[in-house]
RNA sequence: AGGGGCAUCGCCAAGCGGUAAGGUAACGGACUCUGACUCCGUCAUUCGUAGGUUCGAAUCCUACUGCCCCCGCCA
C-alpha cells in the first residue's frame, strides 16, 4: 500500500489540531450565500471548501442563505443558487434561512442588553460615523450610551413593535469606542428597516446586522468551522464577541477561519460589474458564455468535474492571488477529453474538390467516437467528391514546416484517404475558393497502407451532407489590463464573441443541448441550450485544444 | 493612535529546524490517422531584504521593504 501523501492545507491543518487535542470531535461547515446574485466560480471556491473539509472529516455542510437584509435580497436566486450547487455534485445536510433565527436572534439580542452589553442609540448615522474616530484616532462614546437596562429593553422593544422610524435608532454593541479594531467600536447589532422579507414578511421591521447574525447562526446550526473569506479578518473579533457574551455558547462555538478568495486572469466577478454587463447588453444575459457565472460555464460546455478539478489544483491559502486562466482552461480540456465524443466540424470552410472522385459516389467510412476510448464506439461519416477542409489547413504560399495543404502536397483526410492538391481557384479578388484535389483509393483509411508516408493530417466534412450551424467562438470579455487601475468598462474586449457559419458532420444532427463535443484538431464545442439544435443548430466554444503549432511571426 | 493579514519558480502552491513536493506554463525529444492526447527530459544552490541564533534556517529572533483588508444603519 502506497502511502499517498495527502496534500493538506492550513485550514486543515488547524482542524487536525482541534481534532487532536480534543477542542472538538466532529467537523461541521456551511455555505452561506446571500441570495442576491448568480453563483459564480469564485462562490464554486468557497463551495468547494465548505463541502471538502466537512467530506475530508466525515462531516457535514449546510447550505444558508443569509437572508438579514430584505432591501437587498431576492427570492429569484434562492432556485439559482440551490441549483448550480447540486449541478457541481454537491449535496448539502440542512437547507437553513438566516431569517428562520429572527425570533432567537432577537432573544439574544436582549440577553445582551440585560447583560448590559448592548444599547439603543440615537445619535444619527452620520454622528456615528463622527464618533466612530477614524482609522488613526480613537472614537469617542454616544450620550446614549449609558442608559439603563430597563431603558434599553423597552427602547428596543418598542424599535421592533414598529414604534420608531427608519434609522431614528439602532442596537449597538457596547465593547470599546477607542479599540484599534474599528469593527469594536460599538457596532450596530440591528437596523430598523421597513422592507418586505422574502420569507419573513411583514413580520419585523428591525432586522439583524451580519456581524450579529452570522455568528448567531453559525452558532444555532452547531457549525464547527465558519470558513470566509480574508476580508472578514477584522470582524472576526466581533464574532467572538458576541458568541463569548452569550450563555449558550459558553462552551463550544464555531471557529471562524479566513482563507483568501479566488482571482482568475481577466475574469471580474463583482456583482455589479457583471450586472452592467448585462444591463448594458453586453452579454446577453447572467448565463452568458463569457461569463464566469456557473451558468455560463454550464452553457460554455464547462463540466461541473472540471471547476472542482480546479478549485481543488488552485489550493487554499491566504495569500491574495490571481490564478491563470490557462490552468482553468486544462481542468476543462482534461475532463472533457475522455467524456467528449470527437467528430470533424469546419469552422472556416473551403471547398474541396476530388477531382478523380466519382460525381455522386458517396461511401461510408467508420469514425471512432474517441480513439483513446474504444467504448464510446464508432459512426459512419459520409466521404465523397466535394468536401470542406478549414481555409487554414491550405496555403498558396506555405510558411516553412507547414504540414498542411499547399500545391503539390499530399495530406491525410481523418478517417478516410491521402489527397493532393494540384490547383486552386480564385474570385476576382484574389481569394482562394476553391481547391482541387486528387485521391489515393489505395490510401484508405484502415487499409493498412504504408508505402509512404504524410507529413500533416486534416479534418474535413462531405459538403453535400454537411449540417449547417453557427458557431460561437469567445475570447476573454476583458482586455489585459495595461498599466493599471483603468475601469472595468474601460477594458471590454469588443471582440469576445466572433459568430461564425460552419459546418458540421451529418451525425450532429442527433445533438441535444448541453452536449459537449470535440472538433478535432480545434477544441471543445457544447451545443448552445437557447437554441433548439434540430431547428438552430448553434455550438459554443467550451474552449481550444492546445497546439505546438505557430505561424512564424511577421515582421 | 492605528489595527488585522500576506510575501517560496512566469502563475498557483507544499514545506512547520535536517539541507526546496506537486500542478500549470515554457522549452527539448519520442509517439501519433487530431501539430491534440500520452510518454520521457529540462525548468528555485534558493525561499521579499538585511542582520542574528544554531553543527545546520524557507522554517526561530530582530529590523526593514512591498502588497491586501478595516472608518456601511452592506455582506
Amino acid at each position: 500500500m502506497t502511502e499517498e501523501k495527502k496534500v493538506s492545507n492550513f485550514i486543515w491543518d488547524i482542524i487536525d489540531e482541534e481534532l487532536a487535542e480534543g477542542v472538538r470531535s466532529s467537523v461541521y461547515t456551511r455555505f452561506p450565500p446571500e441570495p442576491n446574485g448568480y453563483l459564480h466560480i469564485g462562490h464554486a471556491k468557497a463551495i468547494y471548501i465548505n463541502f471538502a473539509t466537512a467530506e475530508r472529516y466525515g462531516g457535514k455542510t449546510n447550505l444558508r442563505f443569509d437572508d438579514t437584509n430584505p432591501t437587498k435580497e431576492d427570492e429569484e436566486y434562492v432556485d439559482s443558487i440551490q441549483q448550480d450547487i447540486h449541478w457541481l455534485g454537491y449535496e448539502w445536510d440542512k437547507l437553513c434561512f438566516g431569517s428562520d433565527y429572527f425570533g432567537q436572534t432577537y432573544r439574544y439580542a436582549v440577553e445582551l442588553i440585560q447583560k448590559g452589553l448592548a444599547y439603543v442609540d440615537e445619535l444619527s448615522a452620520e454622528e456615528i460615523k463622527e464618533y466612530r474616530g477614524t482609522l488613526t484616532t480613537p472614537g469617542k462614546p454616544s450620550p446614549y450610551r449609558n442608559r439603563s437596562i430597563e431603558e434599553n429593553l423597552r427602547l428596543f422593544r418598542e424599535m421592533k413593535e414598529g414604534r420608531y422610524q427608519e434609522e431614528e435608532m439602532v442596537l449597538r454593541a457596547k465593547i470599546d469606542m477607542e479599540s484599534p479594531n474599528i469593527v469594536l467600536r460599538d457596532p450596530v447589532l440591528y437596523r430598523i428597516l421597513y422592507a418586505s422579507h422574502h420569507r419573513t414578511g411583514d413580520e419585523w421591521c428591525i432586522y439583524p446586522m451580519y456581524d450579529f447574525a452570522h455568528p448567531l447562526q453559525d452558532a444555532i446550526e452547531g457549525v464547527t468551522f465558519s470558513l470566509c473569506s480574508l476580508e472578514f479578518e477584522n470582524n472576526r473579533a466581533i464574532y467572538d464577541w458576541v458568541l463569548d457574551n452569550l450563555d449558550d455558547f459558553a462552551v463550544t462555538r464555531p471557529r471562524q477561519i479566513e482563507f483568501a478568495r479566488l482571482n482568475l486572469e481577466n475574469t471580474v466577478m463583482s456583482k455589479r460589474f457583471l450586472k452592467n454587463l448585462i444591463d448594458n447588453g453586453v452579454v446577453d444575459g447572467w448565463d452568458d458564455p463569457r461569463l464566469p457565472t456557473l451558468c455560463g460555464l454550464r452553457r460554455r460546455g464547462v463540466t461541473p468535474q472540471a471547476i472542482v478539478n480546479f478549485c481543488e489544483a488552485i489550493g487554499i491559502s491566504k495569500a491574495n492571488s490571481e490564478v491563470e486562466y490557462a490552468l482553468f482552461e486544462h481542468m476543462v480540456r482534461d475532463d472533457l477529453k475522455m467524456k467528449a465524443k470527437r467528430v470533424m466540424a469546419v469552422i472556416d470552410p473551403l471547398k474541396v474538390v476530388i477531382t478523380n472522385y466519382p460525381e455522386g459516389k458517396v461511401e461510408y467510412l467508420p469514425v471512432s467516437n474517441n480513439q483513446d476510448d474504444e467504448t464510446m464506439g464508432s459512426r459512419q461519416v459520409p466521404f465523397g467528391r466535394e468536401i470542406y477542409i478549414e481555409r487554414e489547413d491550405f496555403m498558396e504560399v506555405p510558411p516553412p514546416k507547414y504540414h498542411r495543404l499547399y500545391l503539390g502536397n499530399e495530406v491525410r483526410l481523418i478517417g478516410a484517404y491521402f489527397i493532393r492538391c494540384n490547383e486552386m481557384v480564385k474570385d476576382e479578388s484574389g481569394r482562394v475558393i476553391e481547391i482541387r484535389c486528387t485521391y489515393d483509393e489505395k490510401t484508405k483509411a484502415g487499409s493498412g497502407f504504408k508505402e509512404r508516408k504524410v507529413k500533416g493530417t486534416i479534418h474535413w466534412v462531405h459538403a453535400p451532407s454537411a449540417l449547417s450551424c453557427k458557431i460561437n467562438l469567445y475570447e476573454p470579455i476583458l482586455l489585459d489590463d495595461e498599466g493599471d487601475g483603468k475601469d472595468y468598462m474601460d477594458r471590454i474586449n469588443p471582440d469576445s464573441l466572433k459568430i461564425m457559419d460552419g459546418f458540421c458532420e451529418e451525425s450532429l444532427k442527433e445533438a441535444e443541448a448541453g452536449e459537449v463535443f470535440q472538433f478535432m484538431r480545434n477544441g471543445y464545442f457544447a451545443v448552445d441550450s437557447h437554441n433548439d439544435p434540430k431547428e438552430n443548430l448553434t455550438f459554443n466554444r467550451t474552449v481550444l485544444l492546445k497546439s505546438s503549432f505557430k505561424l512564424p511571426q511577421k515582421g
